[in-house]
RNA sequence: GGACCGGUAGUUCAGUUUGGUUAGAACGCCGCCCUGUCACGGCGGAGGUCGCGAGUUCGAGUCUCGUCCGGUCCGCCA
């Protein structure tokens, strides 16, 4: 005894003249007066169900039935009478001529339409997430999302690895990002923090010799949200023992085409390997958007000897930049379009966005048009225009200051041009960084790591006289200017930790506080090892083509970091307050 | 912490620039009609604390200030 012989989308003309009985949602009602459709929903798809006066019970409880509605219907599959196939139905060849209907559970009518046709409000959407989630969107995200996950299992399970589990309830690691932290009943006053990422438990699993561990790591760092960003995550964590960082790219490489293949049947072709210098040279980021034909040219050189103070001053500065960035066809933006986009990288600090429209030419200077040019040399304008190759109808827009400023604001807008434009010449464009540096300094003037303490670095030559030419071990995967994953070599050995440790200020004793454990494994026989984390809701988001990672989650977060499903987070009270040892001290009169 | 966009019927949105009679549309909902539709159709109806609070004004959805919520971004975060 079941609920049905079938689910919905699986019937098909096999099964004319069968008795059939099928349960769902009805996902539509189309009610003629002498005869009613449901098109009835299950996961499986739909199908229609017809509802007849001859009989007499199922009609009437039919006329009472409404949209979501849950039922049971009993009936026998009928080939569609002539003319009323649905050609944009899997099963729009057959109906079910239905004569027993059961409802199984009635729906008040719902807040918001399900359908396609109709577009929901997020604040809504997450507030009855469970009705969003009936979406075929929202399902076919989340079926992909599982499907993925599958796929990648199977081929690390055939590659040997391990899953295991680390805690979520764990210590406050060195990572940079603030710490969720739950308070220990047991031990009054001290905490547990929840994991920004498995990183040391996976190091200690080398040394424990696993070899090849690998896990869905739910992740969690409390800093602000962005559409690409929530405060809980889930990473793809490996780590293996005994190996290069090239056994990595080449295993992980080997890992995303397949699974792009087999889940949503794309080839991803070749993952180039660029250096972080490379990428910042060319695109001004370290996650360039390769679809993107747009490069930088850099033009320092020509401008240092010009009266020209806005592009002369960084011509002659160490740490900055001049890049010019020319966009084919891009004359005809409109005036309100570069006032716009003058705005846009003013959001990064650029003082002013320069251009210059190439008109005609053949007409020398003047075929060009821009507000510099009275600035510039015309032998310079000469030489820009070879350098650049530039043809009529071209736009160039310039960068020129302090490297990070320009980098930020003119990769954006590299960005933003091409979407505008639509200049990206392929769908997906994969690609690796590596030899990235391994310290920058921070606005404070205090060395950080840019990946973290625990990458090794390629060699220690230098990285007491300027820790800042040292390159690490380190690579990121970018897919269509998204990071979708890092990692590195790591340091193996106690004293080269230690000696990186304390270049970031952390001394012997601090550092044993707080991963004592990891230095201790490392000094009882842990191999040379290596690893990389992937975003798996971003690798969803990418291959489901979502704007955002809510998209690929299935309950979310909101940018304020709540819940509008459950309405977390809640209060506590006063009774668990008091048994853990917490006073809540909030000036609730602050407005006063 | 900051910038910007939005909040009006169950939903999506118009109305806000230029304050003025009874705040509209579509979809949904309810009722009636309809035997081949498939985003069915027709007729009729109900449905509003214009996010909230102050202020300006004879009068505020519309103007001002504050505040809350959702979103995008900067800072933050790998």
């Amino acid at each position: 005894m079941s609920f049905r012989s079938i689910s919905c989308g699986f019937v098909n003309e096999d099964h004319i003249d069968q008795e059939i009985e099928v349960a769902g949602w009805i996902h539509r009602r189309r009610d003629h007066g002498g005869v009613i459709f449901f098109d009835l929903r299950d996961s499986s798809g739909l199908l229609q169900v017809v509802y007849n006066p001859e009989d007499n019970e199922a009609f009437s409880i039919a006329e009472g039935c409404r949209n979501e509605f849950v039922i049971r219907a009993k009936g026998i599959v009928r080939k569609r009478p002539e003319g009323t196939v649905n050609k944009g139905l899997p099963t729009g060849m057959v109906e079910l001529n239905s004569s027993v209907l059961e409802i199984l559970n009635p729906s008040k009518p719902l807040p918001f339409s399900l359908d396609e046709h109709t577009s929901v409000g997020e604040e809504t959407r997450l507030k009855y997430r469970f009705l969003d989630l009936r979406r075929e969107e929202m399902q076919r995200n989340l079926r992909l999302r599982s499907k993925v996950s599958q796929e990648i299992r199977k081929f690390l399970e055939k590659n040997e690895f391990l899953e295991i589990e680390t805690p979520i309830l764990t210590k406050a690691t060195p990572e940079g990002a603030r710490d969720y932290i739950v308070p220990s009943r047991t031990y009054p006053g001290s905490f547990f923090a929840l994991p920004q990422s498995p990183q040391l438990f996976k190091q200690t699993l080398m040394a424990s010799g696993f070899e090849k561990y690998y896990q869905f790591a739910k992740c969690f760092r409390d800093e602000d949200l962005r559409a690409d960003r929530q405060p809980e995550f889930t990473q793809l964590d490996l780590e293996c023992s005994f190996v290069t960082s090239q056994d990595i790219m080449d295993l992980i490489t080997e890992m995303i085409r397949k699974v792009f293949k087999k889940a949503i049947d794309v080839d991803l072709g070749d993952f180039p390997v660029l250096t972080y210098e490379e990428a910042i040279k060319k695109y001004g980021s370290d996650k360039p958007d390769l679809r993107n034909p747009l490069q930088f040219v850099e033009v320092k050189e020509l401008f240092t000897d010009s009266d020209f103070k806005v592009f002369s001053d960084p011509a002659n500065s160490e740490d900055s930049r001049i890049a010019a960035l020319r966009v084919p066809n891009g004359e005809k933006l409109t005036r309100k379009q570069i006032d716009d986009y003058t705005n846009f990288v003013g959001q990064f600090g650029a003082k002013g966005l320069a251009y210059i429209r190439i008109i005609d030419l053949s007409s020398g200077k003047e075929g060009l048009q821009s507000p510099i040019l009275k600035f510039i040399d015309d032998q310079i304008i000469e030489e820009l225009l070879t350098k650049l190759e530039c043809q009529n109808g071209d736009i160039i827009f310039f960068g020129a200051g302090k490297k990070n400023v320009v980098n930020e604001s003119l990769s954006s807008l590299r960005d933003l041009v091409a979407s505008d434009l639509d200049l990206l010449n392929k769908d997906w464009a994969p690609c690796w960084i590596v030899d990235f540096p391994m310290f920058e300094y921070n606005k404070s003037g205090e060395l950080t790591p840019l990946h973290h303490p625990f990458t090794s670095p390629t060699s220690l030559d230098d990285i007491e006289k300027d820790p800042t030419r040292t390159l690490s071990d380190a690579y990121d995967v970018v897919l269509n200017g998204t990071e979708l994953g890092g990692g590195s070599v790591r340091i193996h050995e106690s004293e080269i930790l230690y000696k990186v440790l304390s270049l970031l200020g952390i001394e012997q004793k601090e550092a044993q506080e707080k991963f004592g454990f990891l230095l201790s494994a490392l000094e009882h026989g842990c191999p040379p090892h290596a690893g990389l984390a992937i975003g798996f809701d971003r690798m969803i988001m990418l291959m489901t083509n979502s704007d955002s990672i809510r998209d690929s989650i299935a309950f979310p977060k909101t940018q304020s970091a709540s819940c509008l499903l459950t309405e977390a987070p809640g209060s506590a009270s006063i009774e668990q307050l008091d048994e853990l040892n917490i006073s809540i001290d909030i000036d609730t009169e602050e407005e006063m």
